[in-house]
DNA sequence: ATGTGTGCAAACAGTTTGCAAGCTT
DNA sequence: AAGCTTGCAAACTGTTTGCACACAT
């Protein structure tokens, strides 16, 4: 995608100005708004070829469908509310260890991290 | 799932003494070497049903097919290989905030935090 | 003018479901 | 004997691909 169209501009302002992460279906309806006759192949096309370039990230929840966001560059905390099933992106916080890491208001029942990187057997 | 029956033991076994996530494919690949004739639907009615109970959890890296491991209580510390892609269980940390939590050999490139539990609007 | 990006529809992969038969209780 | 569980095949859902046309370069 190296082109300036305007389903890849709408895409990626779409997810950019989202501040959570969109299922492929929601970045397609808010796409729609913008440029209608947007087919979803399209929008799963461009989802693919940002991801590869980094310029968005996926987030997974087990059992829910895939999500991407707006890749800053910071290292990402988020929260899965296990009652609505909404995801939030939190804010980069102290540092802290897991438990310690969600704002006021946010019961955190348990955790999850992902380390990426090279093993010892591929480094 | 309440009854004893040898597809299900055979399906539990698998998955706790891999100690490691598996994927739909490679549970039913393992189980079906005890209980040949199992039915790949047999395998996901199984993964269902223990998640739901809890006995087992799934763990999601983007972009790759979902898996699953056996559930012991403690929270996880996953290692995925940007190489290889295989996901890998660590050891309970420290409790170390998240660039610190790998052994030695692994090479962190980032990382991802979910929390889980009840957001301020449902709370 | 060239060749990438798009929309559409068909193809696909992974997962779920309906059903008759088998097994556990 | 009652009814949960199984295997099979068909149905579904989410994602990808082939193709002809449109558009950016």
């Amino acid at each position: 995608m190296k082109r300036n169209t305007k389903q890849g501009e709408v895409i990626l302002t779409v997810i950019k100005s989202a501040g959570r992460p969109l299922t492929p279906l929601e970045v397609h309806e808010l796409a729609v708004k913008k440029v209608s006759r947007l087919g979803i192949a399209t929008t799963y096309r461009h989802l693919k070829s940002l991801t590869e370039s980094n310029q968005v990230v996926g987030v997974d929840y087990p059992g829910q469908p895939p999500r991407y966001e707006w890749a800053d560059g910071k290292d990402k905390v988020h929260f899965a509310c296990r009652s609505c099933d909404k995801l939030f992106a939190l804010e980069d916080t102290t540092g802290d260890a897991p438990p310690a890491e969600a704002p006021e208001g946010f019961r955190v029942q348990g955790f999850e991290v992902m380390l990426y990187g090279i093993c010892p057997e591929c480094g």
